[in-house]
DNA sequence: TCCTTATTGATACATAGTATCAATAAGGAT
DNA sequence: ATCCTTATTGATACTATGTATCAATAAGGA
């Protein structure tokens, strides 16, 4: 949402700039996860890859959704139907919600996460280097809708 | 950490009103979960189990977990070795702090997070009714150590 | 004490994810 | 373009995590 887009050319080139070879299976996975709109789980990112490569393999897209993971291009969603489904990466510390009734993931402005996480390294003492924010509910379409 | 201690009776309490009977395994889990300074795994506490009930069943600490968690006094934690691992739930509305160090969970005061989520209510539109926050780091006694 | 029924523990099964390894193919060298 | 090296792939087997089934057990009320 603030601004940024998700471009599956710079995930390539984050991919590629990393050592990695480019492949078909690459461009395929990146447009599946770079173009869904809800999450997706590796399993499914499978079914829809098989599609239009039949012979792709199983480990072959967990190694990449590995990969997009490390690389920070893609993120994994906390208790959305577990916790084996992933979005892009938008903003770099995300404040993602997703909408139970929809499925769909909204970014919204991770500022106020920005300022809770500097609140409370100042109150506990603690040096907090990785955060996760989950947000779920029903977005505004839905409760429009209703 | 903000006010509120775990009480083993409470959550005994807690079980039995919701129906269910008074048993050895419940106590047996209740003690394990309660006083673990430390996330647990159902795995991790089916093997403690073992050592003062070697009987136990592996797929009877696997519901256990499951109630302990629908009746909200576990709660599991995300992105801390897995997504397996479950502590006492201290605040009903969890800031929790895990050390990357130590393994150590701290309970920060939530009033930064009701504040960050009535903000994004009304700056998103989305109706909020769930969230997860975790926060990982070094905690002030192994900053102290290092 | 007896009866009913929730709970248990053993087993089998299901799902999610990882290790192994021969076959393939990317991309640089010739 | 051809060859060579080696990363990547896909098939398979395996591990880890979690769930369904069901006979045996035991809680708790009659
Ligand atoms: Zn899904
Ligand atoms: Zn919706
Ligand atoms: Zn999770
Ligand atoms: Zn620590």
């Amino acid at each position: 949402m603030p601004g940024k887009t998700i471009n599956p050319e710079e995930w390539l080139t984050a991919l590629n700039e990393s050592g990695i070879r480019v492949t078909a299976v690459q461009e395929t996975l990146i447009d599946i996860f770079a173009h869904s709109g809800y999450p997706l789980s590796a399993e499914e990112a499978w079914e829809i890859a098989r599609q239009s490569r039949p012979q792709t393999g199983r480990a072959t897209v967990y190694r990449m959704v590995e990969k997009l993971e490390n690389l920070g291009l893609i993120r994994r969603v906390h208790g959305y139907q577990g916790c084996s489904h992933f979005v892009p990466t938008l903003p770099e510390l995300m404040m993602l919600f997703i909408c139970l009734s929809c499925g769909r993931a909204d970014y919204l402005d991770s500022q106020p996460l920005e300022d809770l996480i500097q609140h409370s390294e100042h109150t506990s003492g603690h040096h907090i280097t990785d955060s996760r924010l989950q947000l779920f509910g029903d977005c505004r379409a839905c409760q429009e809708n209703a």
